[in-house]
RNA sequence: GGGCCGCUAGCUCAGUUGGGAGAGCGCUGCGUUCGCAACGCAGAGGUCGUGGGUUCGAAUCCCAUGCGGUCCA
């Protein structure tokens, strides 16, 4: 036996295609690979399987004209119960992203059809040597009866002892706690006994050595199981397969790691050529381990990020972008520990475009984008750790030889240093390492979160039943969403209540709120950016029933729009037929900004290169706002130039035509399709004749004069490569320049200069003010200190080797007023300076003591005697201190008492030297 | 969504019981030099993110908010 059984290897890309090509000869569409953000469903992070995308189908939710289905699909998994990130890197066949090979079958074809497809592919066309195939069947539990069909379908290729059967855990498969689920038949692979294995006798298929590997799982979908665990038989059974390519081409290619097949090849090898490392602990001894791993978890990594930027995933400190993030740092980590200073990682994305561009055009669609998106992280995260050191070497100096888990959760949660930085440098300085500490404190942050994210976000709450019955009948009412050709519809059936709870009831009375579930609807609900309608339910023929409509939400992910209303007069009952009606105003002006974002849109692309991506965008009634990548800020003409020529499209009236195709289709015509949003077999195609054309759901103008004006008032960065614009229109655009015309006008003619000197104008009056300020302070401070030499003033007195002034000044700013103390002080040599100064009809008060002075008066106390005179407080150091206070005319009074409380300070405690 | 950190001169930052807004680099001028670098002297440059509050007094304390960073969900 050895790891290669033929010479004709196939190539990563021919075994996809084949995979493909067979599932499309027996019946089945191939479909594109779905975008790696899931589509209408919050829950899900990343996509994680193949069968993601056709959730829908298997629930019976959509139809598409197809019953069979194929896909090479993108998947990325960071968590879960088999995949930790940590995982990644030292295992030979963990990744964060990778493909998965499937067949699927909607109510079509089962187990009969299914297992001798796969036998076929495997043995026929792939030619593995059937001796070497182990499939496995579920042997039955409690519950559910031993798998006895798949089990005898399979014997007609393979012997019995070759048939391992196994339980719940590994061959019975869930879509969660309930809906479809059912048994499961995997593939196993025997690569050879020549693998090193630890046991003394191999367990085979059930062994953790790497000598067999499951290869193919399909899965039998034929119960729904219900809330209490009940199993029903589902009206049609489905088949969904699963099979990652990068362990089949490892198989295919005779190799025991995935990393030595031609999917990681190239990029290991521009790898070795970046760092002058070489890779591979099977065939070479010249590298430790580390430097192996660090080279696959970079590889990953790699493969992850791009794919994940190309499907519009940025990164940053929220959600996916936070997880794109955390493996980006993790691949440049690894980067600087072999010997990576500079960033290094965009280079090496040329390569896996080139690899796998043509399965993936969306990569060589976004080359450069992607390329300079990782560029910046890179930047960043060295500007992280260059700014986090200094922090990291203070806590290193005061650690006394261990590093406290606070402090390093500290330095990791606020500064972002990574954890094994920190402990590296740790290490390195024998200084100890509390991981304990640190996992309690990231255990505390954790649950904190949690626990908050949980009470805030009121879209996981979910609604409450009277019975399963009732949940399953309310989410399957269809979601009719007849708001695009009306804003109100007559007459339509409330067929759910809930009350502000979100339970279930009969009936909602005035002043009452809660959540209406209609048979039809004109209310659109957020998405895409436009946000919800809002308007009326009520009660034509008698106006019993009048309500708000303030938000519209969902049931539960997938199912039809609920209503939240507040009933201001009437009441509401199950089975009522009402109307409901859009606030009408409010729609039109989102309308007109929907259509305005398409336009910008457009423009922005003629005038900056059609690499600008939309990125995220929030069409409301009153402002429209709207992100795209970018990098740079866009120059003033430059959108300028973009508000005209959007200007001039909408004067020129053009139709807005909307119209539904066929996804395909639109997009092979053009349509400008964005990332994150779901497009089934047809679509709505918004459209301005050559102008722009867009898959969109939103609703829009008539035609672009409906418009009116667009103005765009803001230009901004949101994120690295990420640039805002925000604009209004219609009426609100109108407003918008009239108040600054009006703001405009003021200013001119309060100058009364025509506008084109208004600038200079203020610049020199601004100049003129700061120059006359300084002027008169400076002659104020000369005038009360030049009256006459200090040492022939009046209040000048002596106390012993010490002298003393208190004068009362007038009208001078505080920094005036500490700039004379000073003087005065100075010319003194040894004394206490008190000065009083009226300004605004408040008091201020400073006391100055010559350094020589300060350790029998103290400043501070001084003033805080005798501050209460003028009715205020204050304080300050030995030499120098501050007062405030309101009663101006008691400051005789006060200037008299500070010689008193002066003359006791020198006099006592120091008694004066002879002479 | 929940935390934490930061925002002070053109740049990098310092500024601890709340009491004179600073340093280095850069800039301008003068000096030294054949010239440059270097050096010396002088100077300009600040709504201390924004808005409230507490206080006689806030860069400093409290609240809100914006922007940036970071961790968690």
């Amino acid at each position: 036996m050895s790891l290669l059984w033929k010479n004709n290897l196939m190539t990563s890309s021919e075994i996809r295609q084949s995979f493909l090509e067979f599932f499309g000869n027996h019946g089945h569409q191939v479909v594109r690979s779905s975008s790696l953000v899931p589509v209408d469903d919050p829950t899900l992070l990343f996509t994680n399987a193949g069968m993601n995308q056709f959730k829908d189908l298997f629930l019976g939710h959509e139809q598409r004209p197809y019953k069979r289905a194929t896909t090479a699909q993108k998947c990325m998994r960071v968590s879960g119960k088999h995949n930790d990130l940590n995982n990644v890197g030292p295992s030979h066949r963990h990744h964060t992203f990778f493909e998965m090979l499937g067949n699927f079958s909607f109510g079509d074809y089962f187990k009969p059809d299914a297992i001798p497809f796969a036998w076929r592919l495997l043995t026929e066309v792939w030619e593995l040597p059937p001796d070497r195939l182990y499939p496995t069947i579920f042997k039955g539990d409690s519950s559910i009866p031993r798998d006895e069909e798949a089990y005898s379908i399979w014997r007609n290729f393979v012997p019995a002892h070759r048939i391992v059967e196994l339980g719940l855990e590994e061959n019975f498969w869930s879509m969660g706690d309930t809906g479809p689920c059912g048994r499961c038949s995997e593939v196993h692979f025997h690569r050879g006994n020549e693998i090193p294995c630890n046991e003394s006798v191999c367990r085979g298929i059930d062994c953790s050595c790497e000598r067999y590997v499951e290869i193919w799982n399909n899965v039998f979908m034929e119960f729904d199981r219900d809330a209490n665990g009940n199993m029903r038989s589902l009206p049609a059974v489905s088949i969904d397969t699963g099979m990652g390519l990068e362990r089949i081409v490892a198989v295919l290619q005779g190799k025991v790691s995935n990393y030595d097949t031609d999917l990681f090849g190239p990029i290991l090898l521009a790898l070795e050529a970046a760092t002058g490392r070489t890779y591979g602990p099977h065939t070479s001894k010249s590298e430790p381990e580390p430097y192996d791993t660090s080279m696959r978890v970079v590889a990953d990594h790699l493969r992850a990020m791009t794919f994940l930027i190309a499907d519009g995933v940025m990164p940053s400190n929220e959600w996916r972008g936070y997880v794109l993030r955390k493996i980006m740092r993790r691949a440049m980590r690894h980067g600087k520990k072999l010997g990576m200073s500079a960033p290094f990682l965009y280079q090496l994305i040329d390569i896996l475009i080139t690899e796998m561009g043509g399965a993936y055009p969306e990569l060589a669609a976004n080359h450069g984008m992607v390329t300079k998106v990782v560029q910046a992280e890179e930047e960043r995260f060295d500007t992280v750790l260059t700014d986090g050191l200094p922090k990291l070497e203070s806590v290193l100096e005061n650690s006394a030889g261990a590093l406290a888990g606070e402090d390093i959760f500290r330095l990791y949660d606020t500064y972002g240093l990574p954890l094994d930085f920190i402990e590296d440098i740790a290490e390195e300085r024998k200084i100890e390492f509390d991981r304990e500490g640190f996992d309690r404190a990231m255990e505390s942050q954790r649950t904190q979160s949690r626990a908050k994210a949980r009470f805030d976000n009121h879209d996981t709450i979910s609604f409450s039943y009277g019975s399963d019955q009732d949940r399953e009948a309310l989410q399957a009412v269809p979601d009719r969403f007849q708001g695009y050709s009306t804003t109100k519809i007559e007459a339509t059936s409330v067929v759910g209540l809930f009350d502000e709870s979100r339970t279930s009831v009969p009936k909602l009375q005035k002043s009452e709120s809660g959540y209406v579930l209609l048979t039809e609807t004109p209310f659109y609900l957020e998405a895409g950016g436009q946000v919800s309608d809002t308007g009326f339910i009520s009660t034509t023929e008698s106006s019993l029933l009048h309500s708000q409509v303030d938000r519209i939400e969902r049931l539960n992910p997938g199912g039809p729009r609920v209503h939240h209303i507040k009933i201001k007069n009437g009441q509401l009952e199950l089975g009522a037929t009402v109307s409901a009606e859009v606030d009408r105003t409010r729609r039109d002006a989102i309308r007109r900004n929907h259509t305005a974002t398409h336009l910008l849109h457009a423009a922005l692309r003629d005038h900056l290169g059609t690499h600008v991506k939309q990125a995220g965008s929030l069409v409301a009634p009153d402002r429209l706002r709207f992100d795209f990548t970018y990098d740079g800020p866009v120059s003033q003409e430059t959108l300028d130039a973009i508000e005209l020529k959007v200007n001039l499209q909408v004067s020129s009236n053009k139709p807005v035509v909307t119209e539904i195709r066929s996804t395909q289709e639109a997009i092979d015509s053009g349509a400008m399709a964005l990332f994150g949003e779901k497009y089934g077999e047809s679509v709505r195609v918004v459209s301005v004749a050559g102008i722009s054309m867009e898959l969109c759901g939103g609703t829009h103008c008539l035609a672009t004069g409906d418009i009116g004006l667009i103005c765009i008032t803001q230009e901004s960065g949101v994120a690295a490569g990420i640039r805002r614009l925000e604009a209004l229109t219609g009426q609100d655009a109108v407003s918008h320049l009239q108040t600054q015309r009006v703001s405009t006008n003021a200013i001119l003619s309060t100058l009364a200069v025509p506008s084109s000197r208004a600038i200079q104008t203020i610049e020199r009056l601004q100049n003129d003010v700061k120059r006359m300020n300084r002027e008169v302070e400076a002659l104020k401070m000369k005038l009360a200190l030049n009256t006459r030499e200090p040492e022939d003033r009046d209040d000048f007195i002596e106390l012993g080797d010490a002298r003393f002034i208190a004068r009362k000044v007038s009208n001078l700013e505080k920094g005036s007023l500490r700039g004379l103390a000073d003087s005065l002080r100075n010319q003194l040599g040894k004394g206490v300076v008190v000065l009083a100064s009226e300004n605004q009809g408040k008091v201020a008060l400073i006391v100055s003591v010559s350094k020589n002075l300060v350790d029998r008066v103290h400043a501070g106390q001084v003033v805080k005697t005798i501050a209460p005179i003028i009715g205020g407080g204050g304080g300050g150091r030995p030499e120098f201190a501050e007062a405030g206070g309101r009663n101006s005319d008691r400051i005789d009074a006060l200037l008299a008492e500070s010689l008193v409380v002066v003359r006791a300070m020198l006099a006592p405690s120091s008694p004066q030297p002879q002479r």
